[in-house]
DNA sequence: GCTTTTTACTTGAAACCTCAACCTCTAGCT
DNA sequence: AGCTAGAGGTTGAGGTTTCAAGTAAAAAGC
């Protein structure tokens, strides 16, 4: 039915044939996974409207800025912001390029690495942050979180942990020399 | 914690002060939103880099081809097919321009209605989605399916199904005349 | 029948993301 | 010290997405 994770064509009996058959999803794995897909295109679609149209950023870009927020100093090196929010460098360059244009985000150098780039966040960036929070959290939890009961909510967290632990480049965690 | 569910100072007392405070995250929900953003952004990349090497296009490009190949006649009307991927019109719009340079969709005029169009699987599209399915199943189930228990998936399969009801344009569903 | 409103879809520009190539600096050799 | 491999970060080009505006045909009013 759904991403082509089912045969191609209606043949293949379930059965293992001589070739190693791929194996294709079962019905009820064919439900889960479509709905997750649905959902979560939906979810991000819905938050990335609200956001750009209440605060003028999307999704990712307020995120950025809420992480900064809650660091020390309201600071962070590229690389572990780019960490924390699971982006690439690249991408995180081109977003703050945009969010220091608008007056929300400051590069700053670091003094113990010349590579070394901070982030730190404006006040400017600090107020739009403190207006536009209260709508977003609503909209977070009409989307998702109040439709939930509290156990279907704990289900959920462990369930994206594990996903998430599967797909990290695998970080041995420990090692970041910024934090002393 | 993460974003700015929380209020931004740490100001506020939990008690509602005489404004109406906003219902910021308790500390569980910010930990389960905070594993569903990330896991979602990390499966989400993920596969369309897989696909992106594999196939040459994007998760979601790769889906609508699937969409297709599963209709009646390989073909479907474009604001259907835009409903079932769960998209705008204009972004299906781009997306069929462009799957149709590569071959892999055609367009039709709707004999019944003239200003309608349908986007038709190509044999060449069948043939990449054929070569791709196997690899692409793979890729789910390692990096999702294979790593919850069944009691996880259908836990899972409700809760999105019912963040994805809330979400919908409210669809009263029933009328769609092109489907007879 | 004729106007008005909707529906179906497309378009172009601007924003965003990806990928590979690049530069600079650090750290680890020797 | 000098060399090299790797880390930190940026860049530009090309692909993708959004948003607002546009065209054309169907449906609904009158």
């Amino acid at each position: 039915m759904e991403y082509m994770t089912t045969a191609p064509t209606s043949a293949a009996a379930p059965g293992p044939a001589g070739t190693d058959e791929p194996r294709w999803l079962s019905a009820e794995e064919q439900r889960v996974w479509r709905s997750y897909i649905e959902a979560s295109t939906l979810l991000e679609d819905h938050l990335d409207r609200q956001l750009q149209r209440d605060a003028g950023m999307p999704h990712l870009y307020y995120s950025l800025l809420v992480k900064l927020a809650e660091a020390p100093e309201r600071r962070l090196r590229m690389t572990e912001l780019a960490m924390l929010a699971k982006i690439t460098r690249s991408r995180l360059s081109h977003a703050v390029a945009r969010l220091e244009k608008s007056g929300w985000v400051r590069r700053e150098n670091c003094p113990s690495d010349k590579r070394g780039q901070f982030a730190v966040l404006t006040d400017e960036g600090f107020e739009v942050l403190r207006r536009n929070a209260p709508g977003h959290v609503e909209a977070v939890r009409q989307a998702f979180l109040d439709r939930l009961t509290p156990e279907q909510q704990k289900a959920l967290g462990e369930i994206m942990e594990i996903v998430a632990e599967g797909l990290q480049p695998s970080e041995a965690g420990a090692d970041l020399p910024w934090l002393r």
